[in-house]
DNA sequence: TGCTTAATTAGCCAATCGGTTTATTATCGC
DNA sequence: GCGATAATAAACCGATTGGCTAATTAAGCA
């Protein structure tokens, strides 16, 4: 994977188990155990998981005895949102729909 | 790669070259050999990157006699701008920042 | 028909990914 | 110190990724 922020961040979004950890993470703190317990993985798995969340600064942890409980860092997420909130205009201008109806014409697939 | 619509959607989002060519096609429509002559990079890995940002419906192609054309078909980041959109109130309420804070004084990193 | 240009396919390769099982480390409580 | 619990590390595996070069396909043009 590339080296740099942005990659890392969308990379590690790439993955509906890490998602979802995330998801999780919005209700609170969690152990890992808390964590893998809804998934039909191994601990280690979920332990590489939150690895990956970690390098891309999705998540920091803590430590609290034998537990390492996972925090979600959501400020990492802002950057992804502003790549793509720059192309926000290509479909909420309707731009978009208007030049997908015109070269669907074009081709003869009109069907209105 | 995990094969629901949002995976597939950040996962093309997760190279730089990849992100660069949206940029480009966010001016218009352009060729293979266009898109490639900016990268440093051979033909058919251009190809292949066209070819992961298509079945991701970030971009549609074209014929036009021996070009393939490529547009932006942006209306597929909406989904994934929506999902991070969720998780903005995390950091622009300022909460992380807060919560941050509090944990580095609990560890007895406080700075100021 | 052949030549040129545009692009993809095929085949290869090293590195990474996402999972496993087993072994190890870290910490608590008795 | 010892046993239990929490978590990570190690070693392995098959599939995927991202790049290359060489070969092939597709279309225009003379």
């Amino acid at each position: 994977m590339a080296t740099d922020q942005l990659s890392r961040t969308f990379s590690a979004l790439s993955d509906p188990t890490r998602r979802a950890i995330l998801t999780m993470l919005s209700q609170g703190e969690a152990t890992v155990t808390d964590i893998a317990a809804p998934f039909d993985m191994s601990l280690p798995a979920i332990s590489k998981h939150l690895q990956v969340l970690e390098k891309a600064e999705l998540i920091s942890r803590g430590r609290d005895a034998q537990w390492r409980p996972a925090r979600l860092n959501a400020v990492t997420l802002a950057p992804a949102a502003d790549w793509i909130d720059d192309y926000r205009r290509f479909w909420e201008t309707s731009f978009d729909a208007l030049e997908q109806h015109l070269t669907s014409e074009e081709k003869g697939t009109t069907r209105d």
